[in-house]
DNA sequence: TTAAAATACTAAACCGTTTTAGAAATTTTT
DNA sequence: AAAAATTTCTAAAACGGTTTAGTATTTTAA
């Protein structure tokens, strides 16, 4: 099973009383091509095999310049969204052969550059990142170095790379119309900090894209940003600022699930009640929203298929710069869905 | 910032004039046990620093033997708890310099021993497993090797190692125990597949602890296994025998987050009401309970402290083998935390 | 004044692969 | 029968570090 694996090339080389190279070109399928004959080929497969030889990583990364490895930066890994995404990455990954190394950066600037580095200094293939940074300077340098990688999730409008993404702002428009349709007027939306990163900007303007086109003026007052780092105080303040100055709205548009979490909360411990006092439609579909009572109203985003198009697109990457062929870009765009459940009043 | 990292240890020495032994040991923090002058030192750090020189891993790797990389193993890191458990590791290692890789087993036994050697190979200088296995043949053998591991979560009763668990049996049994203690009788415990799992068995010891401790019957007809791949028709099933039998239980306790949510939705659309007709008591917290209506009790696994306490004794390993000193075996068995909400009817 | 010790440094081996450049033995061509 | 081509295989370099076993020079001790 697992052996001491202390077997090298040189061994069976030795103990077959061949050279290194045509134990490596056997095991690397070049026998053919180097005109090895099958029967020596077959000798050194079998005593490989026998021997339970196992190519030392390192060596064969030394020579090679890289590590069968990729890279995957997320802000947190424990989020919901994220975790279920690095599954579908870390499966798709494997499926060609790759190993994944999954990171946090924890919504922090220095820790993404930080990792980034690390990243690079473990000679990774390629990273597919999902980025928390306002600039671009770091991917720049990637691009400059000709590193294979792909920003996901969250990308910038400047700057051209390989990127998939959701089409956020029709996400949210579709999901702020299907509460207009319902009747409403007064709706709000609620962004998490940092409000720079392109999947916030993008809802908050499919929200004012709703707002325009159903002819609703869009306020300023209604439009919140919500540090992170305590949601559910930030959240009960706003309710109640809006509560105070008689200025409740009759649905919020949350554009991320611990948000959602956090209104949730807030809205249950100031009494009010969904959808009859404040309807809801949030982002990102979690298993909470479905069982919530009553269920939540939001808008899915395909996992699956964002993490399968970025690997795709990453180890393409890997394999033309492998040839060193020039690189091209590639913009995936995906559609999201509204999944409709009971937290949206119908208003007469 | 990022550089083109070609930078070699060789341009370094060529530079400064000096040999590659000294630059290394210099910037490995070995420059005064070997007696080089300070100034030598400054001039080689400068320089270092100056041309951004990083370490080629893979050298560095294949000469030493080490990776600074630690593995873990769990069975879907898409699942909040091992999700969570993830990201605490993750801290932890990174605090003490060490990279992670995380893998998910997905519960079969063939995937295990695949991420197992591919770990081993990849050169990981420690892992943490959760191991879905029944036998202890893999473990076995890292053992044999000397291979520093800890397990977690799940572990084999007959067979020593490094272990970080929870007292599940004490923590059943206090759930249980908080049911009966509520006037329950008719109490009936889900447990999910693999049922050999030590999670899974130490759970359900503890659930006949609470009842033999208060003198009810254990009935076999009220402890279920329920399949993992198809859990809320499984549940569902189970509740529609019950309930044609008329032998419904008053309470249920449920000892896995996945399989409370099958049982919740399975509930809910059988048109039962919580905890009306049915109670119910669920092992793993997570947010949809504290946000359920009514909210959910459950037991609390001390996650980070698994995490914490799991890399503490993997790094001492690592350490204690670096010395070629004997390894010794620790034990870690922490307390769980119930935490009361409303899913429990006081019977008369 | 010479031997021993301390100081400051280095050449070369080594880790285990892959790859380059070519060699030896056999077969084919002229 | 010599030249050319083919088949089968190999020695040695390279990747970029760490470590071992020294060396040369200066200082201290006897």
């Amino acid at each position: 099973m697992i052996k001491n694996k202390k077997v090298s090339l040189a061994d069976i080389a030795m103990t077959l009383g061949v050279s290194k190279t045509l134990v490596s070109m056997v095991l690397n399928g070049k026998g053919d091509e180097n005109g090895i004959s099958k029967k020596t080929q077959e000798r050194v497969m079998e005593l490989a095999e026998s021997m339970n030889y196992k190519p030392n990583q390192f060596a064969r990364g030394l020579r090679m310049g890289r590590s069968n490895t990729i890279g995957l930066i997320v802000s947190d890994i424990s989020n919901p969204f994220y975790s279920r995404l690095a599954r579908s990455v870390e499966d798709a990954v494997s499926e060609s052969g790759y190993n994944l190394m999954i990171c946090s950066s924890d919504e922090s600037e220095e820790k993404e550059m930080k990792l980034l580095e690390m990243l690079i200094n473990k000679q990774v293939d390629g990273i597919i990142l999902s980025s928390t940074l306002d600039s671009t300077d770091h991917v720049e340098s990637l691009q400059n170095e000709n590193f294979p990688f792909v920003l996901i999730d969250r990308i910038y409008n400047d700057f051209e790379a390989n990127t998939v993404v959701v089409d956020n702002r029709t996400g949210a428009l579709e999901a702020v119309e299907f509460i207009i349709n319902n009747g409403h007027k007064k709706i709000a939306a609620l962004v998490i900090s940092p409000a720079h990163i392109s999947t916030q900007v993008d809802r908050l303007e499919g929200y004012k894209d709703a707002l325009s086109k159903h002819s609703i003026p869009i306020n300023q007052y209604y439009q919140k940003v919500v540090k992170r780092e305590d949601i559910y105080n930030a959240v009960s303040q706003i309710f109640i600022e809006w509560k105070s100055d008689h200025m409740m709205p009759t649905a919020i548009f949350v554009t991320n699930n611990q948000l959602a979490i956090g209104c949730l909360e807030a809205i249950r411990d100031l009494g009010l009640s969904i959808p009859k006092d404040i309807s809801i439609v949030s982002f990102d579909d979690i298993d909470l929203f479905k069982l919530y009572s009553p269920p939540i109203t939001s808008v899915i985003q395909p996992i699956n298929s964002i993490a399968r198009n970025a690997v795709e697109i990453l180890l393409d990457n890997i394999k033309i710069k492998d040839n060193s062929e020039s690189l091209i870009k590639t913009h995936k765009c995906l559609q999201t869905n509204i999944v409709v459940r009971n937290s949206v009043l119908k208003l007469a």
